[in-house]
DNA sequence: AAGTCCCTCTGAACAACGTTTACTAATAGA
DNA sequence: TCTATTAGTAAACGTTGTTCAGAGGGACTT
């Protein structure tokens, strides 16, 4: 049977090939002005084999979507080491917000694509992301049982800052931080980080710091 | 010059009734998925009329962009009045969210557009992003003033804030908070943003519910 | 070795898109 | 009444995502 293994094999690299084109092709000129005829000469093949590899245009960006959720869960598998909860939630925020910064292209389109997509998310294997969102409510349940951010319930204590260290970073991706310069925008956006933590989740030692 | 004065408010008329369907399909049907022609059916026109009154659609869009931040502003006006300034910025930060809660198809269309948009933001007359974003950047200054968010530059406190508003807005909007139920996620929005409140800018009274 | 099957790939076509152009019809001012 | 200007349009252009009938060539069976 080494011959139909052969042939699995060039089907997967033929996909990879693909996505690997349409990810360079994105991050240049966005998912609208890319158009498969674009990656097929990129890829020296004719439109209609893109077909024979993806049902569609959405679905080349749906499986770079998952790409890109398998990416950030991976870099969590190594934040979810960490014992002390907070210590670990602040290493989940930082990590989310350097994998933003390092993989805007995977970013954008992750978080930032169409309405249309939830109909993909909510039928196929939308799994890295559930993954991520529920190791991120278990450490901040586990900080809440340590005292922190008592008054609120874990699910808006989670969304709040899941979602505060996502702003940071969309403003920055989408260019709607442009008054800032734009040398000094990442750091300025780790220090806006870094202050949500300082008083959502102080150490110990910074119990004072507040305010 | 009465005649004058007629044609003159039937072409304001007529500009506006493109930006009325325009901005019902769109919110129906996100910018990608309303065609030229779409607009041109609703309004009874043909779609080469539509260019007497707009350069292209990318036109359409950026008027529509800049009638929500007027909106958005309007808002914000009635809120710079309070005297206090950490209840004003508390005022700004929950009237921005109550804005994207409202008015999702306006804020999808001003916040997270495409990156092409940028261009157009520099060149044209993006008044009211930048008049928003003072007022914020001012109230932050006097917050810090008054011995909030202090170890923190007042761009990365701004920058902070408005990013956590935005983000906990984004993931509703965007749909990727769909692991809470529907019907809640407005209120939990809401918790989230007044937990971030009240850690980072605690009322006198609050002074020792923190962590 | 010949014949059959299947599987990958493609050229050509389709409908729909944003946009431009040359034109018509109507109105305003002389 | 004649002319200039304007609002509106039909038709066309090039491009898009997508489909489909068919070509070509390896892989199995005999």
């Amino acid at each position: 049977m080494a011959i139909v293994d052969r042939k699995l094999r060039e089907k997967a690299e033929m996909r990879s090939r693909i996505l690997e084109s349409a990810k360079a092709l994105f991050a240049e000129d966005g998912f609208q002005n890319v158009s498969i005829r674009k990656i097929a000469e990129k890829i020296e093949y004719s439109p209609a084999t893109i077909y024979l590899y993806f049902q569609d245009k959405d679905a080349i960006l749906f499986a770079l979507h998952n790409e890109g959720f398998r990416d950030l869960f991976t870099r969590q598998k190594h934040q979810a080491k960490i014992a002390d909860p907070v210590a670990r939630l602040r290493g989940l925020l930082e990590g989310y917000l350097e994998f933003a910064l390092q993989e805007p292209e995977y970013y954008d389109l992750m978080f930032m694509l169409f309405t249309p997509l939830p109909k993909i998310i909510k039928t196929a294997e939308w799994r890295y992301g559930r993954r991520a969102y529920r190791m991120l409510v278990k450490t901040v349940a586990e900080c809440q049982a340590k005292g922190h951010m008592m008054n609120t319930s874990t699910d808006a204590a989670a969304l709040g800052l899941w979602g505060a260290v996502h702003g940071i970073a969309s403003l920055l991706i989408r260019q709607r931080a442009s008054m800032l310069p734009a040398d000094k925008q990442a750091d300025i956006a780790r220090e806006a980080t870094l202050m949500l933590e300082n008083h959502l989740l102080p150490f110990p030692a910074d119990a004072g710091l507040h305010s």
